[in-house]
DNA sequence: AATGGGACCTGCGCGC
DNA sequence: TGCGCGCAGGTCCCAT
């Protein structure tokens, strides 16, 4: 679910709420979620530090603590953070030094929680491609050259670029007017160009509407992001397309529901 | 290097 | 109404 314009929504208001609390109970209701170390020493490292900053790498959320240890923490599929919580069908509470609880929830329990010293040996950090916002029309174009996969698969891949998901690159691809079946070889120097201004536009308001809730993404306050309504093509199948009123088609692209339209994205 | 499949999990909506 | 099936925004791992 939760893809860069969500994960960057919770960052923001995460460090509005959370930094310098301390926090002094750690609640596992189900384990399954932490990755690294033991549930014990999970919970003996975590508590009775405070949280110092927040991070974001791609769809990854990183907790500083003042031990000095960080807590990662990626969402996943169904993942989510709701502050103040209330405990129920929380996976991992944490209480505050404010005595409310962050809850760390997970329907699907697929997230993943680790407590690490530096987490940029996480594999998943250590092959994280370039953030989009620290990349250049020029430096996107070349990435792009001698690739011979799919466009959007390749967007999708988390060592090419961070933080695109099934959502963002349907959308992206839409308004750049670009077949989600194209190989990345393919595309002129133009359409590579007008691919990443498209990205950098879309992540932008998508972060300014605090994402998109389908499903399971809401806001740590438990709202919902309001991105949805700007949404062109993603599980809009059947519908007429914006521009030229066919109907977007949904097919299956390397084992994904990808939404577009045949006629405008060439 | 690229592609395809399955695995991890739970719960929802659909068609019969 | 009840049941089985396919599907879900992500990532990893294996095989070809």
């Amino acid at each position: 679910m939760p893809e860069l314009p969500e994960v960057e929504t919770i960052k923001r208001e995460l460090m509005q709420q959370l930094v310098d609390k301390k926090i002094t109970a750690v609640v596992v209701n189900n384990a399954k979620v932490i990755k690294q170390p033991s549930r014990s020493v999970f919970i003996k490292t975590v508590k009775g530090s405070t949280i110092k900053r927040i991070i974001r790498k791609g769809k990854l959320l990183i907790f500083g603590l003042s031990n000095g240890k960080f807590l990662t923490v990626h969402l996943r599929m169904t993942g989510q953070f709701v502050y103040p919580g209330d405990g129920i069908k929380s996976r991992v509470s944490f209480r505050l030094s404010n005595n409310r609880l962050l809850d760390y929830k997970d329907q699907r329990l697929l997230g993943e929680l680790r407590v690490v010293k530096n987490f940029n040996n996480i594999p998943f950090v250590k092959e994280l491609g370039p953030e989009p916002f620290d990349l250049t029309a020029s430096k996107f174009e070349s990435m792009l050259t001698n690739r011979k996969t799919k466009i959007k698969p390749l967007l999708m891949d988390q060592k090419f670029i961070a933080g695109i998901g099934n959502l963002y690159a349907a959308e992206v691809l839409f308004r750049a007017r670009i077949s989600p079946l194209r190989s990345a070889l393919s595309l002129s120097k133009k359409e590579k160009r007008n691919l990443f201004n498209e990205i950098i536009k879309t992540l932008k308001e998508a972060i300014r509407c605090r994402g998109s809730s389908m499903d399971q993404y809401i806001q740590l306050s438990g709202k919902p992001g309001s991105y949805v309504k700007h949404h062109k093509v993603y599980d809009k199948k059947g519908k007429p397309c914006i521009v030229c009123n066919t109907a977007i088609k949904r097919i299956s692209l390397a084992g994904r529901g990808t939404y577009f339209c045949p006629k405008c994205q060439k």
